[in-house]
DNA sequence: CAAAATTACGCTTGTCGTAACGATA
DNA sequence: TATCGTTACGACAAGCGTAATTTTG
């Protein structure tokens, strides 16, 4: 089976006639024929009722003509896009993000690719990752940022960075005996009380499953969704909560709330970049990839973003 | 640009080297060279860097190897599919029905394909009928039943039917002072206060639509979705409504509605039956697709559906 | 019997393989 | 200089066109 042969089989099927479509695709008609009769024994099925006024599908021949059309709209697909990647990058992208990184990530990302891309249409949609590896599985988004691949290991991605999981109280009140922003052991934790989302979401999951080993219990207090909603109650002083420090860095940064490195064990979740397969590379999305290493690259040097490094666990 | 070519390409990608595609392929080297070139010519990008350690991919490279992963997948379908078509229906069929039309037509459709096509999983998703036209333009359904195909037209359509709307009355509460299940013309209606569904739903805008030319202004009480409700709210007696027959039989049936055509004019709306373009015929969708006309006809017959039947109108 | 599809048979063209050549880490 | 990609060229088969044959409403 051959591009040719499915051209030639959707002009018969659109011609109804061997002879008609022979003339539209300028070849001899009997070369249809032989065509028709390779494909048919190929395939084991009947794809035409022949009659002396022309001919008909058979279902098979339906069902092949409809999958022809998928055929034949991917490989122009593929033509256009490849041509397109000669010259300069242009079309829509989509690009999923959870919200604590979008937070960071999404500004500067978008005002570098409208700097660098002006030709491309940048579409940052911030959510929950479990919606964002749906829109991975789907045909939703171009690429994605996800901090669990275990779901999506086969799909083509790279790790971007570690985060590093902070303890954020109010400034004015440090639950503990140590100095404010000193480094708090898990086995402390109990001690307060938690604000944190519900167990549906992907911060929860990864800090339960990091407490669990440790056999410490936290005292949850209250269960929230809405990363807004927890950063004013905990500097409110209503409460402590644990983040990535790229989800907060906002209220740092006014001085509503501290941070403090957790320990004991450091709570660290990998934050993988990850590609939709089912949506076709194009040279947009290329750039964009590129451009989200370069703006990552450029946060982390300059500490707006906090990696894990491995390095400082070691020199402890 | 071919096939052929096209599962080279794939193979020179994964394995970094012509020499070893080669091989893999069991094809001279020099021929996978020329393949190549001919490639690059045909679409004017350079499609790899050379080196004497093998080959790496340009950006458009690998914007055609993704490109190319998906014809191939296409193709292999397509076989898959034909060879399928041979043997048994068999696989998943969803069918996006509008709510009125789904009380009707879904459970014997379920029951006739159960018996008649034992391997086939059928979805009957009910939904108003704008979804049904989101997911007939997206990937969700196979098939769909539709009352206005103005923006979807371009889409593969059959004619199943035309439906005409009745008004419909509890018992003991005929508005007019005709014969309760008499016919009733458009210019009575602002008589009463009906219960209709709001402006988003089809049904409604098809009534806003048949009205408007006559001038007559409907004296619209209550606006509210949900088909169950609205037959609550008329059967207590507390409002009138205008549906499709097939929408209420069950009500009708069980003597808590009484329903009379509309007349001067008739209010008749077409029912298609529409195929996804985007989701390629298969043996399974191409059966449903017959037996919802088979069980259509005999719904009709067994005059548990309603048809408008033109004839009629004439000899008045 | 007429219109259309199939079979038969040379011929052209595209694809492959072998062999020689060229480029680079 | 060894390895890989490119160029050159002859061989073969796939696909095409012309012509004759078969099929069927």
């Amino acid at each position: 089976m051959d591009i040719r042969q499915l051209r030639y089989f959707v002009a018969i099927a659109e011609e109804g006639s061997l002879s008609a479509a022979a003339q539209r695709v300028n070849v001899a008609q009997p070369s249809l024929s032989q065509h028709v009769i390779a494909l048919e024994r190929e395939l084991d099925v009947t794809l035409l009722d022949r009659s002396p006024r022309g001919v008909t599908l058979t279902q098979s021949g339906e069902v092949l003509l409809s999958h022809a059309h998928e055929v034949i709209a991917a490989l122009d697909r593929a033509r256009d896009a490849v041509r397109q990647s000669g010259s300069e990058p242009q079309g829509a992208v989509s690009f999923g993000l959870p919200s604590s990184i979008a937070m960071v990530l999404s500004v500067p990302l978008a005002e570098t690719v409208r700097l660098e891309l002006p030709k491309v249409k940048l579409r940052a949609i911030d959510a929950m990752s479990g919606f964002i590896k749906d829109w991975l599985d789907g045909q939703t988004v171009d690429l994605g940022i996800l901090y669990d691949i275990g779901t999506v290991r086969h799909l083509n991605h790279r790790q971007l960075m570690t985060e590093e999981l902070h303890f954020f109280s109010a400034p004015d009140a440090w639950p503990f005996e140590s100095s404010p922003g000193s480094p708090v052991p898990v086995s402390e934790l109990p001690q307060v009380e938690l604000v944190l989302p519900s167990p549906q979401h992907g911060l929860r999951v990864m800090i339960d499953r990091s407490i669990k080993p440790t056999g410490v219990s936290l005292n949850i207090a209250t269960e929230m969704d809405g990363l807004g909603h927890i950063k004013t109650m905990v500097a409110r002083g209503s409460g402590y909560t644990i983040l990535a420090p790229a989800a907060a860095i906002d209220y740092v940064e006014r001085g509503e709330l501290i941070m403090a490195p957790i320990v004991e064990p450091r709570l660290v979740r990998p934050v993988y970049l990850v590609r939709n397969p089912a949506k076709p590379v194009t040279r947009a999305s290329q750039e964009v990839e590129r451009i989200t290493l370069e703006v990552i690259r450029d946060l982390l040097a300059r500490g707006i973003w906090q990696a894990f490094d491995p390095k400082s666990d070691a020199a402890e």
